[in-house]
DNA sequence: AGGTAAATGCAAGCTGGTTGCATTTGGAGC
DNA sequence: GCTCCAAATGCAACCAGCTTGCATTTACCT
């Protein structure tokens, strides 16, 4: 009988570093584990303020880039906020590993395309499903000139919890 | 007889101004020239380069900051930007004057709501009259449970000076 | 013209991020 | 298991993009 629950979700994360020829280090498992334990958005502050004195900060910012270059973490910036954001990408989502069983071309492309909202009290960030109608980038085209090739909509509110 | 087309353009910048209790002086004069001059959106820095050594940088920042609390600029960033942007505001699309000919309690609102679509390759950013539909906005506070204070929509492209 | 609150230049400080370098270490190959 | 070396780490320095404190100068009210 299979037991899923029994295996350690950091597992997956842990392999694909290795297929990617990414060393699983101390710093990494950390840094991993606190985006398997809460599931939200971190910055480079937040999550060295977090791992207190357990991990230097350029330690912190090196660990970011190399789980966002091995297409573990999605990195964006919200409107209003100074710090970058970095999410997990989960494992079905995570897209395939360039250069490993014949993946082809366009691989580390955007794991998910998807856009946030964030709570004005809290700080708290949702994904949103929900994308700019086609018909709007027609009208943005015709009134502009441009070729859009890339769009970003975040929104602000208040979150269910702070209501 | 009336000859519109001699009047300087900067005097009813200058006239907001005065009537906001703001002093006009050199700088703010070569400020709000440059904004006058080409009409685009401007850096901190893009500003202090353009204006060579005859502005220092700060009093280029304070300039901006005057300028903007007059409601005569609008301040934006645009993602992927590190630099924080400034757009003169129109003369006729300007909020009232808080405290002066008895404007209302929602003086100094946004001066007129829109979007931004940034040139990828030679950084030219048009600004854009179309918005949100309502519709989208409420799927997403359906969806997320938020309600939603604030949007923020971005897009980049290619203009037609650089097709 | 004179007085004063506000603007300016200069220098220093701050946040958030990034890099060079000497040392340590994960993990492939024995 | 043990060796070895490219890669990861900690530390300190550095960088961009503002932002502020302070002494001096100045716009503009009277």
């Amino acid at each position: 009988m299979k037991r899923p629950e029994s295996a350690d979700p950091v597992l997956p994360y842990l392999d694909r570093l290795r297929q990617g020829k990414v060393k699983v280090t101390p710093n990494r498992r950390r840094v991993l584990g606190r985006f398997l334990e809460s599931d939200k958005p971190w910055t480079l502050q937040s999550l060295h303020r977090s791992l207190g004195e357990e991990c230097d900060l350029s330690s912190v910012y090196r660990a970011l880039s190399a789980l966002r270059a091995a297409g573990l973490l999605e990195e964006f910036r919200l409107p209003g906020e100074k710090e970058t954001f970095f999410s997990l990408i989960k494992h079905h989502e995570q897209a395939r590993i360039p250069g490993v069983r014949g993946a082809g071309p366009k691989a580390r492309a955007h794991a998910h395309h998807h856009h946030h909202i964030v709570c004005q009290d809290c700080g708290q960030v949702s994904h949103l499903d929900i994308c700019v109608p086609a018909g709007l980038m027609g009208k943005v085209e015709d009134a502009s000139g441009f070729r859009i090739t890339e769009h970003h909509l975040e929104f602000k509110g208040v979150c269910g919890d702070c209501r």
